[in-house]
DNA sequence: GATCATAGTCGTCTGCCTGACGATAAACAC
DNA sequence: GTGTTTATCGTCAGGCAGACGACTATGATC
């Protein structure tokens, strides 16, 4: 297969890591695995894996996905519509003594999710979870056992934090906040996906007139709710827009 | 070194390919090689190489750089000054068809250089040269024979429209444009550099009001030129700011 | 040296969008 | 019914961008 000489290039591993990201409880979560082996192990890391010989890098990446969530992932390019996540690439990460073992290049992915109604992540032997990405870059436990205290393994974090802005920053310009969301949603719901995302408040008023009137933002799809107790609210799904013209603005500080 | 099973993974090849760009007569021009060996000889291709052993992805793209043009590249944190060029990753390609000799994974990185007065690309035996980035992705002879008719080389038409894309959006909402320009810059010549990556004409007062009335993206350095022709233009340098807000807007259509 | 062409710089005006916030509507809990 | 909660519509002022007029300071041409 090869014409080149093995010995005039180093080899390297390549593996795909994962930032899923999805909005629970108003708290934006990022999906995390403990390590079972060494190095690192016990310790939180991403969700990631090796590419293999014969694939892409993104259906690497889909696969991983896959695995862990259950997920079909998205074509990027295709608007997103069924229970399918946004799915692109992040960054490439290949620091030589990043993994102490060899040297790995690591094709970090960003997938946005809605929250699972059935997280069946668990699907490995090792326990994965959810962890609100607060907690997991400042490293402060939150909640019983202090197991979250240690800081992510690898350069994990750094590439959760690169995920988390790309992610705040795309929702400014694109529709994007919709991934986060399920196939049918109220601006209320979509609201509380900025805020959480961004960590502000935002006004309900001024957030419903701005989402509305972008054409090609939503489609109302007729029905109504009254999930969230109160007066009913219309029901949306993703308009086919993708790019949001003016953007959608991050309140300062 | 390896606890690793050398079988447990599929090896990898991974190189760096660069998109450098620049302005030069007006127009948005990119750098080429022409390749000197199968696969794609004769073809113009984006210039890159292989990681080494012990470099990061960016130290190596920094050096292919420093090889082909003789530019100091910056750390993209650091605010762009003296006559170092603008380096950022942009994006990895990883089909594992894309080069029909093994199985290589592409770490494309972006550069933004002001014209060289002295561009020394050639530095390698093999031809380099600047071309406009329209003629490079239209695969249009534009000048004499038609060497430029064939496509570029590999995915690189891919990479390198990926990178003009990169560089049009991200001078929209940055100082960026600053690194197509020498140290000291008039206004007009940073509205040419505008008018060149977008491929529009731009208001001049409307422009020269928005760059100078935005806070710490110009510094005037009190000196005044008339290299253009016309009323002589201040001088200025490019100012601490490195995100505009609100941004420049790309005229529609 | 007067005139013209070329650029640069300062202003004005109008329309759109945003942020702040008042007011009304439609559900549920008691 | 009253209060609470959430959704939705309206109003108003300020800021910014696009369109464009006017003036300034150079070099080129006659």
């Amino acid at each position: 297969m090869s014409p080149y000489d093995p010995s005039a290039f180093p080899p390297f591993a390549v593996t795909v890591d994962l930032v899923v990201l999805t909005v629970r409880r108003h708290a934006l979560c990022a999906l995390a695995v403990r390590r079972g082996e060494p190095p690192f192990q016990g310790r939180w890391a991403l969700p990631g894996g090796f590419v293999r010989d014969d694939e892409d890098l993104t259906e690497a990446a889909a696969r991983e996905l896959a695995e862990e969530t259950g997920l079909c992932a998205h074509d990027p390019t295709a608007p997103a519509q069924d229970n399918g996540a946004h799915l692109e690439q992040l960054a490439t990460y290949g620091d030589p003594k990043r993994d102490p073992r060899m040297r790995v290049v690591s094709v970090a992915h960003l997938a946005l999710a809605p929250d699972l109604p059935a997280p069946r992540p668990g699907g490995d032997a090792h326990s994965v979870r959810w962890a609100p990405v607060e907690a997991l870059l400042n490293q402060v436990g939150y909640g019983r056992e202090d197991e979250q205290a240690a800081p992510l393994a690898f350069d994990h974090a750094q590439i959760l934090a690169d995920g988390v802005e790309r992610a705040r920053s795309k929702i400014e310009y694109s529709s994007l906040a919709t991934a986060f969301c399920p196939p049918e949603f109220t601006v209320g719901e979509l609201r509380r996906v900025y805020e959480a995302v961004w960590g502000v408040a935002l006004d309900p008023r001024n957030f419903h007139r701005k989402v509305t009137g972008t054409p090609g933002f939503l489609v109302p799809t007729g029905g109504t709710t009254t999930r969230q107790g109160g007066r009913p609210a219309q029901l949306f799904r993703a308009g086919g827009a993708t790019l949001l013209n003016p953007p959608m603005l991050r309140p300062e500080v």
